[in-house]
DNA sequence: ATCTAAACGAGACGGTACGTCAGGTCTTGGT
DNA sequence: ACCAAGACCTGACGTACCGTCTCGTTTAGAT
């Protein structure tokens, strides 16, 4: 991210703090969740100056944001094999399988999320450090699908990736129904009709866009 | 939501603060956004005293919710006739239209589920006063074609209005792409697609703009 | 300083609140001295916000000014009979002795002198409200004596009283030197000497101003 | 101060170093006053670490001393010759002279006294490093009109500096009343009666000490 | 010519206090 | 009972400096 520090002067980023204020934060959201946060909490709670925060990140939201990458070492893989269909749930299913537990990823990205719409500038640095990441991974899955014939030629990938992501987080957000396998299923099975080529048996030619 | 206010002594509710509120609410909006609105914002614009806000009000998120709803007479009419195509692609063209202007209903609806995600109680105020109420139109209208077999008979209406409005609260949140008339068109084709009658033989050619 | 206050609307300034601040800004001197003074220290000793202290005082000197007057219920009379020479005496001598403890109010002053040297405000309130007060009393014993006939017609009573709160103020803050009775003492007598009447009969001489 | 050096290994003290730390100080108090001046901002106008000055210096205090010993290179000669009367006016005169400009050396010796009120360490440098030294330079200008005999054998001549300095000091940090010549002029008259031998005339017994 | 050690510019660090802002509560006097 | 006004305590904000602590880079005497 910044091997430009080389040469220069002065004294070396301490690592020691970087990770007691990434904790910090993983803490205090654990224990008292989104709203509870604050620059001051993280700073007392990692026995950190305020200043060392302001230095290195922009917000609370960055640090949570820099905090839940760094605690996810998911390798981001997407499931591998079998019909599109059954990687598409699979990926669903793994996906909302980390929304789930009551104080754990799913509360923190609505946070984000929330901050996102009250900071511009995070609003920037969320998209394109994890939502459009996230989009990218399930594009090229749909993307692989396409190769092989089982999503039209013509499909429309990027509102198809929309729709999985757009579902899960209207049900992440307003939370009026569970994010479940059973959705995954089903949600799956959705996108592959909207995505359908178009006469497996007759007639391929409808579609537009 | 208040006849018992029959026989109480003392002085009535003033209608005059109510509305000043409301109005200045709408106003600070418009003039610094939703970042920008505070409690305090309000009572000093609408020259009332915070406590007329405390009062009757559980959050500025409530407000400004009934701000939204007061303002918007919209009378919640889905659009009358045509195929499901048709009717679709209209109800999420006029939707999406009032999302556009820079400082308006799109970035007070933002706003709002930011908040929402931030407090529990207001969350619930925002599904059932303004979420639920917009997912029942939109399901009443799937429904009828589902009547008209338009739909299939076992086509999970929740689902497809989590995939329309996902679809735009995904967008409206994350910005990373327009809502226009060109989502409008291609989301109800999509959605029409998605749940469409198993196509028991011949082509379903009925459908399609 | 605010019957102003008659129809005004609102809460009343808390006299409670007042109390307790002064309070603590003496606790705070009398245990830690001056340079352990801080608006926080106060606020949080006296229990009471922040905001509380700067709606009503400019600076922590200024909290502090009125603390000090407020518990000098010196009715600020000068001695009353006597040759000059002895109620000057007495005045300076009973002055140095409100001086000395160590963590009274001779250290106070020397921190409110200091303040007033990096606060141009501050020392407008210092001047007035306590210097002022201080070198009018004394010049009004000066004037009675010249009226006696005791000081020369034409003595300049102004630098007689600089000269004497001079070598107070300078002793106070310098250190170099005490302030006790055989100053007081021995300061009278030069004070005395130097307005005196020019000669017992004639020559009303070296004179000038 | 410093012959210690000689054997020592290592870099020696970089006088350039020095000299920008107190050029950098006048600087910033003839640019922005006293109450602006801090080390960050003279380490940074002077582009030197701020270990450097905590190094060499214990406070921003003794800084600005030593800076101001070193612009002045007043030989510190007292007037040479006349009498008492006419001496003492030019010393006092001239003395005033240099506390004029609105940023110049009166304001930092406002400031250098404030600080010595609030840290004893510095205190007692600016005792001895600045304050005893004029108080001497003023005492032997005394003694030596006092062999001549117009100072009176037992005059307190200590006192009388400090009658001399304390006008001085006073004026200066409250402000009331200027520094001008005809103080000069009036206090050295003062001065003279105060410390007349006893008798040109007659017997001015009363005094004692 | 190396080695050793101090001084240097730079700047990150844990802190404290600043002065401001808003939150939510309480009090006052008026309607 | 309600209202406008506004004082109250709380607590977080983002900034400025404090004095200390690395860094890597000179600089210079001793080897």
């Amino acid at each position: 991210m910044d091997d430009a520090s080389k040469g220069r002067p002065g004294r070396k980023r301490s690592e020691q703090s970087r990770a007691a204020v990434l904790e910090a934060a993983l803490k205090v959201l654990r224990e008292q969740g989104y709203a509870a946060l604050s620059i001051e909490a993280i700073a007392r709670d990692a026995g950190v100056g305020k200043q060392t925060i302001y230095r290195w990140w922009t917000s609370k939201a960055s640090v949570v944001l820099e905090a839940l990458i760094a605690q996810a070492p998911t390798p981001l893989v997407p499931p591998l094999h079998g019909s599109l269909g059954e990687v598409l749930e699979a990926f669903l299913a793994s996906t909302f399988q980390t929304l789930k537990n009551p104080r754990g990823t799913g509360d923190i990205l609505r946070g984000l999320m929330a901050e996102a719409q009250l900071d511009a500038q995070f609003a920037t640095e969320f998209r394109t450090g994890l939502i459009e990441k996230r989009r990218e991974l399930l594009r090229s899955v749909l993307a692989q699908a396409q190769e092989r014939g089982e999503l039209a030629a013509d499909a429309d990938l990027f509102l198809l990736v929309d729709m999985a992501f757009g579902v899960m987080w209207y049900r992440l957000l307003v939370g009026h129904a569970p994010l479940d396998r059973a959705l995954a299923h089903e949600l799956a099975t959705l996108l592959l009709r909207a995505g359908a080529p178009s006469g497996p048996r007759r007639a391929p030619r409808p579609t537009k866009t």
